[in-house]
DNA sequence: TTCAGCACATGAAAATCCTTATCGTCGAAG
DNA sequence: CTTCGACGATAAGGATTTTCATGTGCTGAA
């Protein structure tokens, strides 16, 4: 499988360069746009990462480049923190996917492999959505009926779990190595606790709960209550 | 690369299996301490992860039996964070690493196959040293002079990667990747702070300091001073 | 030499996250 | 029906980590 990276600064190229290098894949690395819209010509690759902001013409313009050369591989791109619009306007011109830096490099991973598996066919969804809540993971954003939520990092990430793996019941251990990274450990209530903050923040003060617990089992985040009328 | 896992609470072993087989490995795993001495007297592992508490007989009797049987393989074994003596109990029988619960699965993966490497040659050094400074990576302890101090996670994670490279100069960007597990992103001073929270800690009040910065290219942590006479 | 600009240092506030302790509730057993 | 125990909810506290604002000193250019 190979991959072309095109990323001005040098430290993060080699080091996107390494690690997918380590993972197994063949990379190419161009230090400009215009190297990298020649080497997207040139070479037969099963996937771009390409950084939005570069030297010379910009990642959007290498993209539109790319396209009009009739060459059909998925984009990831990279984009900095503030840049949130460069993102959805990057997803418009049709790249495949995004990462906001920084990111870990984990994450990364998991998406070129996502891509690299699934082609740029598709594209996953901007917008998780359950009953009226949606949370936007473009623009890192959560509103329910209407209202902003204010969403820390992991309140964001567990709440992203649950909208994934919508009516299933999610056992402590699978959010504890999701969310946390980590293997379990039993003697703390961590968990609890977070589904708790993001409880206050998205299902307090509306009729209808998203949250469940299952006692003995985890929680599940469903549409409808557990029981419907006794 | 054949992997044994001997792990009883089923959530840790479906996970440790799944991960070590989707990073390529080949796996067998046993459910308490006779099964697994039983397997590991019957295949050759090339690897053998043991928790310390099993139902039967616990993780350092099966290590016992292993070595009276004359097997020779790597061992890496989990223990509970309380555990601390366990651990160097361990690795006196003869383990060649250990991993405190909960861990990272990366963390994992890393020791993993530096052990599958190197097979059970080279047990990874359990104190790092830099003139009056020693990190004691079982115990999590650190002490200068003779004095102990009490380190965070990040501080030990930090600490822990200077003394591994002693001498280098560490650019920021590296630090960020190693110790946030973040690609770096240029606009906060994270880095800075950490690195200084930790000279206050190993450095004040000491007549040498270790952590030099470097202008324009990051820290080193070095014996002796940059400059020794003008 | 002086000044401006940049890189790093520093202190303090703010945000986030984890731990601990206590309370409540559900379910099973008597 | 009552009691007990396990599991989960909740609140509060504390520790860690991040951000922000400001200070200081080096370096290179005028």
């Amino acid at each position: 499988m190979k991959i072309l990276i095109v990323e001005d600064e040098p430290k993060t190229g080699d080091y996107l360069k390494q690690g997918l290098t380590e993972a197994g894949f063949v990379t190419d690395l161009a230090r400009d746009g215009w190297d990298g819209l020649e080497l997207a010509k040139a070479g037969h690759y099963d996937l771009m990462i390409l950084d939005v902001m570069l030297p010379g013409i910009n990642g959007w313009q290498v993209l539109e480049g790319v396209r009009r050369a009739g060459i059909d591989m998925p984009v990831l791109f990279l984009t900095a923190r503030d840049q949130v619009e460069d993102r959805v306007k990057g997803l418009e011109l049709g790249a495949d996917d995004y990462l906001v830096k920084p990111f870990a490099f984990a994450e990364l991973l998991a998406r070129v492999r996502s891509l690299v598996r699934r082609g740029h066919a598709g594209l996953e969804p901007a917008v998780l959505k359950a009953a009226d809540l949606e949370l936007d993971l473009l623009r890192r954003r959560a509103m329910r009926a209407g209202r902003k939520i204010e969403l820390t990092a992991k309140e964001f990430a567990l709440l992203e779990l649950f909208l994934r793996r919508r009516g299933e019941v999610l056992p402590r251990s699978l959010i504890a190595s999701q969310v946390w990274d980590m293997n379990f450990d039993s003697d703390t209530n961590v968990i609890d606790v977070a589904v708790r903050r993001l409880r206050v923040k998205i299902d307090e003060g509306f009729e209808s709960k998203l949250i469940h617990t299952v006692r003995g089992m985890g929680y599940v985040l469903e549409t409808f209550p557990e029981e419907p009328a006794p």
